[in-house]
DNA sequence: GCCATAGTTCGATGGTAAGCGAAGCATGAT
DNA sequence: ATCATGCTTCGCTTACCATCGAACTATGGC
């Protein structure tokens, strides 16, 4: 009796209109001021600071001060999830019928998932890391193989990057637009961080959408291969 | 700004106590009466009939009338996955500090998860099937192979079973407490059923945990054995 | 046809919480 | 020191919605 309001109380959370915005606006990945909180869900400053609050106690959200600002950002991959969970259930709601239908096809082919890269683009890395034997995935969890070690090199990614921080660096986070597990945790926070430091992509303004440019399509597609089709 | 309350509407759905007790009582996966599911929820009837009503509208439980009762189940798969999420989340909300820990032995290691094998023994099943070739994981998603279809046919599950049903039969379903992937889909389901049928294992009165047999844990261990560890 | 059971609809009630303005801290700039 | 900015707390109003009793409909059994 005493378990299940747990998710109720979470849901609840979620459920208010102001507060799914700031957590929404939180998923694009960057932290975010009280303020600008405030004017993403359309409330007052006070509103907002309340939702926070409580968003805060609840585990989805995490603050972090910064002289007079405060910034927000979600708490965790696991909360990240679970927004990207119900996002992916109102998705399919709106287009029942549609099924995998382009509901917002740039939206499908490519966007920031909390801090890592999901939608198609997001399934290809993965699947290109798993097929070379470069991420082995195992009962315990996702673990970077040496030689996956030394591919990530190549984009700048080192284990020094990842001293301190306890594992696991990698993460598997379910994509609903796809339907298939793609890289998160620290590791595709790392890759994401990569593919935009060379340009390849660029968050779109207040969006979740990430573009490509033209090189950067080309770039991407040789760096992860699609992984060939076992049958 | 019209995109947002879709969320938020559906977690509002299962914020109410009453909602979400009732969600939790259908994802031990049979469908039940709406007086049982008052009675779980522990509220009056007209009370849950009208939860139930709003459910239904927010696309999260379906009815299916017979006589003068009125079954609800959970609509879909992806409903079930929601709530499947959310548990996870509250779950490790719970024991923030017991990482991995053994928050209920369990319904860690086998549980159903709305009408399939989840926790640690689905994982294993899942695993199994992938390292022997039976079930192949493309982006597109899970489908049997040849080899995977004769195998099932050991279990009485056959092509049969499945005509008129239009595909995917399988699904991916992500495990919170083994954060990895498991059998869902109707091919999941029939698995669930084989397991019972044959006596390795029973549901529990009342809750989501599956209790193996001891001959039943054998004979399972036996079918699914562990997939060899690459590295 | 009649009663019993299952479920729905209606109306009233009450509790909960979102929202905002104003006042109160806290930090940084001048 | 003084002011400005960013955020929090307080008090209040308002609106929503869960809940239940009672009346109503539908289905089945006799």
């Amino acid at each position: 009796m005493a378990e299940s309001p747990n998710i109720a109380r979470v849901a609840a959370l979620i459920g208010d209109p102001a507060r799914s915005g700031i957590l929404l606006a939180l998923m694009r990945g960057q932290a975010l001021t009280v303020s600008e909180l405030a004017a993403e869900a359309g409330v007052g400053l006070p509103t907002a600071s309340s939702h926070l609050a409580q968003l805060e106690a609840g585990g989805l959200v995490a603050p972090r001060k910064q002289g007079r600002h405060k910034y927000f950002a979600l708490a965790s991959e696991e909360a990240a999830g679970v927004i990207e969970a119900l996002s992916g259930f109102a998705a399919g709601l709106a287009a029942p019928k549609t099924a995998t239908g382009p509901r917002d096809p740039a939206l499908r082919k490519a966007r920031v998932c909390y801090n890592h890269l999901a939608g198609d683009r997001g399934v290809q890395l993965y699947d290109s890391l798993v097929a070379r034997g470069y991420l082995s995935v195992a009962p315990s969890g996702l673990t970077l193989s040496p030689e996956g070690w030394e591919f990530a090199r190549g984009f700048g990614i080192g284990p020094e990057d990842f001293l301190g921080k306890r594992p696991p660096h990698c993460r598997e986070c379910l994509d609903w637009s796809a339907r298939r597990s793609h890289l998160g945790g620290r590791m595709g926070r790392a890759f994401l961080t990569a593919i935009e430091s060379r340009g390849w992509a660029h968050r779109m303004r207040g969006t979740r959408t990430l573009a490509f440019t033209a090189e950067g399509e080309r770039a991407f597609a040789a760096a992860f291969p699609h992984a060939a089709r076992g049958g």
